[in-house]
DNA sequence: GCCAACGTTGGC
DNA sequence: GCCAACGTTGGC
């Protein structure tokens, strides 16, 4: 089992959007970055933690708890010329872009970016890094136990 | 709105 | 395959 953080913006979706969807789940369409989507087709597993994290909008933090709700397959937006993230390269033949399913766990109190970066444990983590524009990334498992003794 | 960082594109 | 130009991300 393996952790991530998994950024959103909440004008898109945010943690009560989630909480407000059948089975509290959703497709996490629109990822266009190489790496972002080979995290969710190579070694997202049904099952992995997911911290739910709201980006660019006024408070960035983490939001929830989620856990991925069903292996990668084929991203529809893709295939859609009226979607904002059609791909006219994609192929139902040869997709380019897959998703996960994430299910949310339960909404957290919003644990800011700011208090993230107050503690030294957390240093490492890549979402903290300068210049990290990365929607999916790993959390180390000690990070992980850590952020949860005060989340 | 700014701008640093970084990914992608495309001419050569 | 290089790399300049361009577009996007996302915190501030």
């Amino acid at each position: 089992m393996r952790y991530w953080l998994m950024k959103s913006e909440p004008s898109d979706v945010s943690v009560d959007d989630l909480a407000a969807l059948p089975g509290q789940t959703v497709a996490w369409y629109g990822v266009r970055n190489y790496q972002a989507r080979n995290f969710m087709r190579d070694q997202m597993k049904v099952g992995d933690k997911v911290f739910f994290y709201h980006s660019s909008c006024e408070r960035p933090g983490i939001a929830g708890l989620a856990e991925v709700a069903r292996p990668a397959y084929p991203d529809r937006t893709q295939f859609d010329p009226e979607n904002k993230y059609f791909d006219p390269k994609a192929t139902a033949e040869s997709p380019r872009w897959f998703n996960v399913d994430v299910r949310l766990v339960r909404k957290t109190r919003l644990l800011s970016i700011k208090e993230l970066r107050q503690h030294p444990e957390l240093a490492n983590m890549r979402v903290l890094q300068k210049g990290n524009r990365l929607s999916i990334t790993p959390v180390d498992p000690g990070e992980w136990a850590f952020i949860m003794t005060f989340l």
